[in-house]
DNA sequence: ATGGCAGCGTCACGCTGA
C-alpha cells in the first residue's frame, strides 16, 4: 500500500508492518530446540508463542532464543503444561495466569502454567494452552470446561482494557466439523463435544474471530496428528491450534497459514506452526480506532 | 471398545497428553 508507506515515510518513529504472530505446541521445549530455532531462523515471526514447554523456568533454554534476537516471557513448570512468548519486539506489561485480571477467584486455575500474555507493540498478544479434557467423563473434562467458563470472564476483563488483542494457542477444541478429518466419528467426543465447543463461543463473544477462517473456508487444513495413531501417514488430523483476533485487528489480517510442513520433520513435536500475518501498524484510515494515535 | 506414541521424572514404569 502506497499511502501506508508514504504515511510511514512521514512518520519514521512508526515501525511499518508485517507483523507476524506465531503458535507452536512443541512438546517439550528442550526437545524441540533445535527445531524452534531452525524454523524461527527462517521464518523470523516477530512474534512465536510456546505452548506445552515442560520445564520450569530456571531450566528453559533462554540463551538459544536470545542469540536469534529474541525476547522471552515465560511461565513454566516441571514436566506439564508451560506457556512462553518470545519477540523480536519489546514486550512490555507481562501477565502470567488468569490470577493477573481476575485475582484470588482464578488462583485455584492459574496452578496450571497455561496462560500468559505481554503488550507488545501496542498488541495485547494472549497465548493460551486449553486443558485437554481426556475423556467426557474425566475429571479433567469438568475442569476444562471451568477453566474455559473462566476464560470467559477473563476475556471480558481484558475487553475492558482497550487493547488490539490476538489470542493464540492449543485450544484442544475443534470447533466445527471441517475442523476433524472424521467428523462423523469425532463430533460429540473429546475435543468435539456440544459443551467444549458452546464453552469456547461463550468465550469468544462477539468480537473474537478465528483469523484461519477470514481466508480459508475448507475442510482439510490440520494443525495436530495424533503420534499414536499414524495419523500424520495417513492425513488423520484436527485443527485445533487458533488464533482469535479482535475487531481492530481483523481489518490487518493478511493471512493466516499453518506450517503443515513441520510435523513431517524427525521426531517432531505433534502440533505445527500457525501464523497469522497482520499489516501493523495500520494504515489510517481517517478514523481513530483507539490503538493507532501517534499524537 | 481398546491401544497405539512421546516426554517427563527418576531409573521401571506410571502419569499425562489429545
Amino acid at each position: 500500500m502506497d499511502s501506508q508507506e508514504c504515511l510511514h515515510a512521514n512518520e519514521p518513529w512508526i515501525r511499518p508492518g508485517p507483523m507476524r504472530i506465531a503458535s507452536w505446541n512443541v512438546n517439550s521445549v528442550r526437545t524441540r530446540l533445535e527445531q524452534v530455532t531452525a524454523w524461527l531462523q527462517r521464518e523470523r515471526p516477530e512474534v512465536l508463542c510456546l505452548q506445552e514447554t515442560k520445564v520450569a523456568d530456571a531450566l528453559f533454554p533462554r540463551q538459544a532464543f536470545e542469540e536469534l534476537g529474541y525476547q522471552l516471557a515465560i511461565s513454566g513448570q516441571k514436566a506439564y503444561n508451560g506457556v512462553a512468548i518470545a519477540s523480536l519486539l519489546p514486550l512490555d506489561d507481562v501477565q502470567i495466569g488468569f490470577d493477573a485480571l481476575l485475582g484470588p477467584e482464578a488462583t485455584a486455575l492459574s496452578d496450571q502454567k497455561r496462560v500468559i500474555s505481554a503488550l507488545i507493540d501496542g498488541i495485547r498478544v494472549l497465548n493460551l494452552y486449553v486443558p485437554n479434557g481426556s475423556s467426557l467423563s474425566s475429571d479433567k473434562y469438568s475442569y476444562k470446561l471451568e477453566w474455559l467458563a473462566c476464560l470467559q470472564r477473563y476475556l471480558e476483563r481484558q475487553d475492558q482494557q482497550g487493547d488490539p488483542l490476538c489470542m493464540v494457542g492449543d485450544f484442544n477444541i475443534g470447533p466445527e466439523s471441517r475442523d476433524l478429518h472424521d467428523p462423523e466419528r469425532l463430533s460429540g467426543g473429546i475435543m468435539a463435544s456440544d459443551a467444549e465447543r458452546s464453552a469456547l463461543r461463550q468465550a469468544l463473544g462477539e468480537r473474537l474471530v478465528d483469523a484461519f477462517r477470514l481466508f480459508e473456508s475448507g475442510s482439510g487444513h490440520w494443525s495436530w496428528w495424533d503420534y499414536r495413531t499414524g495419523a500424520w501417514d495417513t492425513g488423520r488430523g484436527w485443527r485445533i491450534d487458533h488464533i482469535y483476533l479482535d475487531p481492530s485487528l481483523q481489518q490487518c489480517a493478511t493471512g493466516c497459514v499453518i506450517h503443515k510442513d513441520q510435523r513431517g520433520n524427525a521426531q517432531p513435536s505433534d502440533h505445527a506452526p500457525v501464523v497469522v500475518h497482520l499489516a501493523w501498524p495500520a494504515a489510517d484510515d481517517g478514523e481513530d480506532e483507539g490503538h493507532n494515535s501517534w499524537d
